[in-house]
RNA sequence: GGAGAGGUGCCUGAGUGGCCGAAAGGGCCGGUUUGCUAAACCGUUGUACGAGCUUAAACUUGUACCGAGGGUUCGAAUCCCUCCCUCUCCGCCA
């Protein structure tokens, strides 16, 4: 959610940032800025007219203390008037405040100057490429036939127990995905994340925090008896274990890493992409979530990419890093990089991380402030990143690194694994 | 799921209708003392949104906030209702 003293003060700024972002309703803004306004102005209204009530309120016990019933029931009736000339003040004022809340959630949050202009993915930037390109053999497969083929993920038996979308991992395919949530924890751990495992259901408040609702629901899976939300993405419990809280400025950066199933109900992406493990309803991730000092996000948001590609490198996995254009950036990201691995036997470059600065539109929503020096309350800035989404990885691992005998697996993870080879 | 108790500031905890944004103690921060540390003593210590003043900060001031939302009353932390949560006991159960 955007600060309303933000775009009080930089009207001109916000819209240009905003077109950015190829968001259309700059109209918004301007409808923004005078019902907060209006706000103001009915605030005073009705402060003055409590103030008087308030005022009131006193000399009337003061008048039934002294015995003086007679004045005392004036002084009511005065009151009783002042009340009833205070109902339409209030009920503007909520009006108002609704009417204000719900504009200012449609606003998404603005760009980062360094956000190149742009309208869809083709218009993203790529600003690294690393790995080595693989040479596969001739008859190379792509994952899902190599996953048969070695007996690791058994996607019809899925079918049978949930629904298309939840794959069944077997023998060697579950103990690939072990191997992998224990390597990247460790190795998240290892560079200062605290590890975390959270709740992987969340009710509403926790969705609102980080954005997801309102507007996103039909992404995600609802439990209604209960009103919880199956998480798309760990950052929405891991987030918002700060939510409310006023941290010390010492204890800034907080970091945090938490492996978690995620559930995406995917609606309405049918047919192409989604075969195999390339799109999925429930997968593994393991996330990245770090709380940060203002001035210094963007130098965490450069220090998560560095970490996530080094990671990448490990995995020997050919991989682009692309800094999102404003029309494919996310509602709530300032600066978005995505990380993409290049999938041999597809043919096609798969996104496996995202990682993001948020600046302040999360923090926002859930109160996450600091005390500077001047003992002044600020938002912290939140960021987050995966590291990695195990399907696409295990789709590109078994893909890059098969062989005519099986596939071979990068070095760091044989001793997760306890083999090197899957035959 | 059933029965009972309770939710107050950073923490403990008092407060059952006006003098309560809230006692007291602890903690924190600042100061005095001190060779240093400790102790002792003094002081300070909420958030949000307005208004005034100001380049700004500081400051002054109004309103709201004692789990959340409603209600009663001239007036609610205090009384009533609903919901949420915590604790104890029972039941069920990985």
């Amino acid at each position: 959610m955007l600060d309303i003293r933000f775009i009080r003060d930089n009207k001109e700024l916000v819209k240009e940032r905003l077109a950015i972002k190829n968001f259309k309703e700059l109209g918004l803004v301007d409808e923004v800025i005078s019902l907060d306004e209006q706000r103001k102005k009915l605030q005073t209204e009705s402060d003055n007219v409590q103030s008087k009530l308030n005022v009131a309120s006193k000399e009337i016990g003061q008048l039934i203390a002294k015995k003086e019933n007679e004045k005392a029931e004036e002084k009511k009736l005065e009151v009783s008037q002042l009340k009833s000339s205070l109902q339409p003040i209030f009920e503007q004022l909520a009006e108002t405040e609704n009417k204000l809340n719900e504009k200012i959630l449609i606003l998404p949050n603005l760009p980062s100057a360094k956000v190149p202009p742009g309208k869809t993915p083709e218009d993203n930037v790529a600003v690294k490429e690393g790995g080595q390109k693989k040479q596969l053999p001739a008859n190379a497969a792509p994952h899902w036939d190599l996953a048969k083929k070695y007996n690791l993920i058994d996607f019809e038996l899925g079918n049978k127990i949930t629904g298309s979308g939840f794959p069944v991992y077997i023998n060697k395919g579950a103990k690939l995905q072990r191997a992998l949530i224990q390597y990247f924890l460790d190795y998240n751990t290892k560079a200062g994340y605290t590890e975390i495992q959270p709740p992987i259901m969340v009710n509403e408040d926790s969705a609102f925090g980080t954005t997801q609702l309102p507007d996103k629901e039909g992404q995600m899976y609802y439990v209604t008896e209960d009103k919880f939300y199956l998480i798309p993405t760990a950052e929405v419990p891991v987030t918002n274990i700060y939510r409310g809280e006023i941290v010390k400025e010492n204890d800034l950066p907080i970091k945090m890493t938490a492996y978690t199933p995620c559930f995406r109900r995917e609606a309405g992406s049918y047919g192409k992409d989604v075969r195999g493990l390339n799109r999925l309803h429930q997968f593994d991730k393991v996330e990245l979530v770090q709380l940060v000092h203002p001035e210094k996000s963007y130098d965490v948001l450069e220090e998560m990419v560095s970490h996530v590609e080094e990671l990448l490198n490990t995995l020997n996995l050919q991989y682009r890093i692309l800094k999102l254009c404003g029309g494919d950036m996310s509602f709530s990201s300032a600066l978005t990089y995505d990380f993409e691995v290049y999938s041999a036997a597809q043919q096609k470059w798969l996104e496996v991380s995202s990682v993001s600065n948020f600046e302040t539109f999360q923090t926002n929503r859930m109160k996450i402030r600091f005390k500077d020096a001047h003992n002044k309350m600020q938002l912290v800035h939140s960021l987050n990143g995966s590291s990695l989404a195990l399907p696409r990885i295990v789709a590109c691992l078994l893909e890059n690194h098969q062989t005519e005998n099986g596939i071979d697996l990068p070095e760091v993870l044989h001793s997760y694994f306890g083999h090197s080879v899957i035959s």
